[in-house]
DNA sequence: TCTTGACTTAGAGTGCGCTCTAAGAAGTAG
DNA sequence: CTACTTCTTAGAGCGCACTCTAAGTCAAGA
């Protein structure tokens, strides 16, 4: 498989591609007679999972560091182990945080939509408009 | 409030807090006799809002986008609420891929442990080891 | 044969979000 | 008064992760 179509497959750019192997992410790929890369399928199972550490917000020297350790050989799998589970742990928390700030979102739109509907009723009947009684004040930020 | 106490208080730095005004993320802030700025305590709210737009992934051009919508007035109100659902939705389909990911971290983080686990077993009793039945092969990547 | 298009390299450029520098003014403690 | 800190401005610099350019090689199709 040359450049073209693993960047097809995976989603990359043949520029990102270069690049991860440049930097060392992707293992330097065989050459073919006329020295373009040729690339084995099983490669794509790599760069997947690198997709997985980058949409989890792991930074490229992490995953430098990780994929050193997988060339390394299976002495370093406490090292890798170790490496993805504090990973995991910031992922988690990031997530906690995500949905916190989902609620503070909900609450703000259900403000405006509220905002919009007290339009709609002055729109609609301005002269019998009254005080709000049982409603708090929900006017958005 | 001075912009050293604002910054403590907001856990933006200094730099940070006039970058923000420079490019209208924040009001243009009144000043004392000596130019300094001088801070009211209801900016902390503001502020906050933003952080919690930028731990979502907002880009700061979509931020400025509503703090200029937020500036504009009242009549604004249905453009951020749109402005906000949109967000909203990317920030819960960025939740749910994140989700997946650590069901992918947990697979792997319990690969390596069981490697080591094995690895173990091994050296604990090398000469009694044999082939695994009811055990998959759990090598990770 | 000619042209098209995908590939090669080293290295420059881009967009984002800060972060800092330089030079200077003003308030505060000893 | 002196020294120190905090502030002011405009603008330069940085780290990240790409993204593209330039100049050239190579193979396949009209």
């Amino acid at each position: 498989m040359k450049i073209g179509e693993l960047a097809k497959l995976s989603g990359l750019s043949a520029y990102t591609i270069r690049y991860y192997e440049r930097i060392g992410l992707l293992p330097y790929a065989d050459r073919d007679q006329s020295s373009q890369r040729d690339y084995d399928a099983s490669i794509l199972i790599w760069i997947e999972f690198l997709g997985r550490l980058k949409t989890t917000g792991m930074p490229i020297r992490d995953m430098l560091r990780y994929a050193k350790l997988r060339e390394a050989g299976s002495m370093t799998g406490a090292e890798r182990r170790e490496l993805l589970a504090k990973h995991r742990e910031r992922v988690r928390v990031h997530v906690a945080e995500l949905q916190a700030c989902l609620l503070v979102l909900d609450t703000k739109i259900a403000g405006y939509a509220s905002s919009e509907q007290r339009m709609k009723d002055y729109d609609a009947k301005p002269a019998r408009r009254r005080k709000p009684t049982g409603t708090r004040d929900t006017r958005p930020l």
